[in-house]
DNA sequence: GGCTTCACG
DNA sequence: ACGTACGTGAAGCCG
């Protein structure tokens, strides 16, 4: 029989230590069991027990502190994020079938010990530790499993009497001997001072053990240095090795058929890895996600028993005759839906022959308004519809959008997903007949969620409505979703020749860099090699390191600047950089995505950011350079079509105006009111200078501040960007909050409300979790402090920009049908229209953007039109 | 796949 | 004592 014995303390440590915090849905910490549940299934994988025992120690004084009060008095105390994972951890091994082994007054080694001395010749024992003090354990028929993370991932090395010769020297009570005179900092063992591995595993492999050496201390061959040490500290050898020992008589069942893993509770054990967010184990294990009961007993009745069929003809009749509500999930595939079913209480309808879709069955039901859809991801469906020239009608709910509404911290919202993670049973529906059994036979994922999916629709929408989130989703999301659609089919040109001719223009300028810089380190390497680079620069060329990185030293922009006026070879590297980024980034990432049309199109992801805002991938294109001259030329290449202009607009100081009027501070609401420059008023205040005497150094370091106050403003980072002292930046801080007290306490509110509730939110309502400020790790929380007072901010501000978009797009499909939302970049929207509408969109999109909402402060719009979005820039 | 760097708001 | 301003995505290197 083959018996596993598990050091549940100390492969739970690694595994907390091992792997980043990371939370459910509620906050709750799973690190620690993700971690263990990984090692635990790779070691039952490996080694198929029949018996597993999972031993833990219980917080009581041990026997063996009993003894020496100094024995482990070194270690920390567990940190609360690892103590409220305990529980759950044992629950689930518990669930799994295995043994959790205590013993009051012992420690889990001591288990492991009486467990391993006792298994029986016959069978087969492994211990799985991350400690090699178990390594004295080692016997004919105990293998210790010592398993360590390097590199984010678990090894396991296996132990035997004959590896411990190989990298020891010693037999496996040897290393009890070892220890006695080598100590061991981490348990508070003493051993001999000034005995280290080194001298202890001569000594030990030579004589076997300290009894015989002290026996013979007179004859044994060391230097009398060692001789002297080992008599000073004799008493403490002994000592040790007492402390070291790892005792193999805890009280507790030693008989092996004790152990032998309880049948799995698989619903149970689903339950728990559900609630802990667990999915790939749940795969991993293959539990049936059908034999979950729900948490809630209505939701049982809410959930009969469902039939799978395909649509019928009498079906498409019902559903535009009926008016009421349809159900609808897809998977599309290049624009068009490949797989779709229609949802209901009691039926799953799928639709399987192409005729549908030629027939326009389909579109003609998304365009009925007079039919309310639920769907899952709109977005498709309006692109679907666009490109056919026509428009989804009368969408009520999306459950992706409400998912990200509930919960912008989670990665995925998929159907199957949001099932596990809101307890909604994924059950196979029955097939009605023979057609239908190998269809779902095909698709049993996909039917599965479509049997889900009107609960959870349900679900979600009612947990919206509590949270007074449901016009963020009906008025803002839902409508913006067929917005982002026409935007990503839209695209905008680019001048593929000239971007052509200008990365070729760069290849050369890059080579002949490359050249000089290698000339100038008097080697050829890899300029792109951070690693490569640092040791060029910073060992070879012996210039003076100013920061390091975890792994190596830091050639960034920021150390590269500080060095470019004294070395040369250091400036033609940020000259190289900024031209590889524009090649391969720009240049080249940009030509791989044109389409035949000239346009690039990008997606623009509308569940992604933790904010509200959006991103945009493949390309992206909400990063195209403009801060610096050579970079900004780059948008000469982003052109409106023959005979059409880009009219470009931008909020000006977005941020600082939600800022003022969330916070109601008086100043700041004065200073935008008053028309000027905001920057330069706060430099006259915080500074006390006449406005007209504000330099643009003072205005400068005003506008850090500003930008500081923002982020979640910290005296260190402020000085660095400004290149000042940390005090001067701390009183510049002090100053600027005597002077808008308003924001001060507003900053202070923000913290304060989002510990109470857990959650920062914007105007609008959206929320964004913060389980960081519950955590013990002063930078984790004072990370989830900085957001707490950012996120209504940046939150509020993408959610002001949604509106907009859903505006302008709204009165451009009535009245400039010729004119298209083309582009946002947060706090910029651009419009492609035809050449003599150019002032009147402008107008348009200023004002559209400026009155999406009315707060205490104005907004402000620049617009501009042009050929390019470099000329519309302005 | 993680890390570093750098582009944007 | 520790690291140090929010939110993103892409490219290149390296274990």
């Amino acid at each position: 029989m083959n018996f596993l014995i598990i050091d549940g303390n100390s492969i739970v440590n690694r595994a907390f230590y091992g792997i980043k915090l990371l939370n459910a849905k509620d906050g709750h910490f799973t690190n620690a069991l993700f971690g263990f549940m990984n090692i635990f299934m790779s070691l039952t994988e490996n080694y198929t027990p029949e018996a597993v025992a999972v031993a833990f120690d219980v917080h009581e004084p041990t026997f063996r502190h009993k003894m020496y009060d100094g024995y482990k008095a070194g270690r920390k105390p567990m940190p609360p994020e690892l103590r409220e994972q305990m529980e759950p951890l044992k629950e689930l091994l518990r669930a799994y079938g295995c043994h959790i082994v205590e013993c009051p007054g012992y420690e889990a080694d001591d288990i492991l010990g009486t467990l391993s001395a006792a298994t029986p010749a016959g069978d087969r024992c492994y211990i799985a530790t991350g400690d090699r003090d178990s390594l004295q354990l080692v016997k004919e028929n105990v293998t210790v499993l010592l398993t360590s993370t390097k590199m984010g991932r678990t090894q396991t090395v296996e132990y035997t009497p004959e590896t411990l010769l190989e990298e020891y020297g010693v037999v496996p009570s040897g290393m009890i001997e070892l220890k006695a005179l080598q100590g061991d900092s981490s348990d508070n063992i003493p051993g001999v001072a000034g005995v280290g591995p080194k001298t202890a595993g001569d000594l030990i492999r030579k004589y076997k053990t300290i009894d015989y050496i002290y026996d013979h201390i007179d004859e044994i061959e060391v230097t009398a240095g060692v001789r002297n040490k080992l008599i000073a500290d004799k008493d403490n050898a002994f000592f040790s090795r007492t402390l070291g020992t790892i005792c193999l008589e805890a009280p507790v069942t030693t008989d092996l058929h004790a152990y032998v893993l309880n049948p799995r509770d698989d619903e149970t054990l689903l339950r728990l890895l559900s609630y802990h967010e667990m999915f790939k184990l749940i795969s991993r294990l293959q539990l049936n996600p059908g034999a979950v009961k729900p948490v809630k007993a209505e939701a049982v009745k809410a959930e009969p028993s469902k039939t799978l069929r395909a649509v019928t003809e009498a079906d498409w009749q019902s559903f535009a005759a009926d008016k009421t509500p349809v159900y609808l999930t897809a998977a599309f595939d290049g624009g068009e839906p490949s797989e779709v079913y229609f949802c209901r209480r009691d039926e799953v309808l799928y639709l399987y022959e192409p005729d549908f879709f030629a027939a326009g069955k389909l579109l003609e039901l998304l365009c009925d308004p007079s039919v309310p859809k639920y769907l899952n991801d709109a977005k498709p469906f309006f692109s679907y519809a666009i490109a056919k020239g026509r428009r989804v009608e009368n969408v009520v709910f999306d459950l992706s959008l409400a998912a990200y509404l509930l919960d912008p911290n989670a990665s995925e919202y998929a159907v199957g997903q949001l099932a596990l993670s809101y307890r909604v049973p994924l059950t196979a529906p029955a097939a009605a007949d023979d057609k239908a059994k190998a269809y779902a036979e095909a698709h049993s994922d996909a039917v599965q969620a479509a049997g889900a999916f009107p609960v959870l629709c349900d679900r979600l929408s009612a947990e919206l409505s509590e949270r007074e989130e449901t016009a963020l989703l009906t008025d803002m999301e839902i409508p913006l979703a067929e917005v982002l659609a026409d935007m990503e089919l839209a695209g905008i040109r680019v001048n593929e020749t000239d971007i052509r001719a200008y990365s070729e223009k760069l290849t050369a300028l890059i080579a002949s860099l490359e050249t000089e810089i290698h000339e100038a380190a008097g080697e050829v390497f890899n300029i792109n090699s951070p690693k490569q680079l640092g040791v060029i620069l910073f060992e070879k060329l012996g210039i003076p390191a100013k920061k390091k990185t975890k792994t190596g030293y830091s050639t960034n922009a920021e150390v590269l600047e500080a060095l470019a006026e004294d070395y040369p070879i250091v400036s033609k590297i940020l000259e190289y950089r900024t031209y590889s980024k524009l090649k391969s980034t720009y240049c080249d990432g940009l030509l791989a995505a044109v389409d035949p049309d000239g346009r690039v199109r990008c997606t623009f992801n509308q569940k992604e950011t933790r904010t509200g805002r959006l991103s945009s991938t493949e390309p992206n294109l909400q990063n195209i350079p403009v801060r610096t001259a050579v970079g900004r030329e780059f948008r000469k290449f982003f052109v409106a079509e023959e005979g059409k202009v880009i009219v470009d607009a931008d909020y000006s100081q977005i941020e600082l105006r939600v800022l003022a009027d969330l916070s109601g501070d008086e100043n700041m609401i004065g200073a935008f009111n008053s028309g000027t420059d905001v920057h330069a008023v706060t430099a006259s205040k915080v500074f006390g200078v006449p406005l007209e005497e504000v330099t643009g150094e003072l205005r400068s370091k005003a506008k850090a501040v500003n930008f500081g106050i923002v982020y979640g403003i910290g005296a260190f980072s402020l000085s660095k960007n400004i290149h000042s002292t940390r005090q001067e930046a701390e009183s510049f801080i002090n100053a600027y909050l005597t002077l808008y007290s308003g924001i001060d306490r507003y900053m202070k509110e923000c913290i304060e409300k989002a510990k109470k509730l857990g959650y920062a939110e914007t105007i609008f309502h959206r929320r964004r979790y913060l389980p960081e400020l519950t955590s013990s790790n002063h930078m984790i929380k004072a990370f989830g402090e900085r957001v707490a007072r950012n996120m209504p901010i940046q939150g509020t501000a993408a959610d002001i920009i949604k509106i907009a978009m859903v505006n302008v797009f709204r009165r451009l499909n009535k009245d400039h049908p010729e004119a298209r939302l083309i582009m946002q970049v947060h706090d910029e929207l651009m419009v492609e229209c035809p050449e003599q509408e150019s002032e009147t969109i402008r107008q348009l999109l200023k004002e559209e953007m400026e009155n999406a909402v009315k707060l205490k402060v104005l907004l402000s719009v620049d617009a501009h039109a042009g050929r390019s979005w470099y000329e519309a820039k302005g």
